[in-house]
DNA sequence: AAAGTGACTGTTA
DNA sequence: TTAACAGCCACTT
């Protein structure tokens, strides 16, 4: 009857969770769905998304350096998505980096 | 079924 | 400080 949640579906419930005004990196990310050390995999998770719908907050995902991670395949994404959390009260520095210190997510452990 | 690919990350120099 | 390497594994072909 239920479909088992495949390893996207827990990456992207996760991604779900991520407070406006707030970013996680993609470790962490893959940390909080049971992937722990895994990031390149929520990064190709994160690319199969519909960037259309902001049904997942997929801009709030940045990588561990915080910044924005650029790929020729995103075809001017990158831009899309500093710009939607620029919206939403992020700053980024004049190197284009966010200042995690005061950014980064930081989800109560539960369970 | 085996090999290639990648929106990453921590370590090393 | 930044830059280069290797490790990681799910998905695609």
């Amino acid at each position: 009857m239920s479909n088992k949640p495949t390893t996207y579906d827990r990456i992207y419930e996760i991604v779900k969770q991520i407070p406006k005004g707030m970013v996680a990196t993609y470790g962490q990310i893959a940390e909080l769905s049971n992937l722990a050390g895994k990031a390149r995999v929520v990064g190709y998770a994160l690319y199969r998304i519909d960037m259309k719908t902001l049904d997942i907050p997929w801009q709030r995902v940045v990588n561990a350096k915080g910044e924005v991670s650029l790929s020729p395949l995103r075809y001017g994404t990158d831009y899309l998505q500093r710009s939607l959390l620029e919206s939403e009260g992020i700053s980024f520095s004049d190197v284009g980096k966010i200042d995690l210190r005061k950014y980064l997510w930081q989800p109560k452990k539960e369970f």
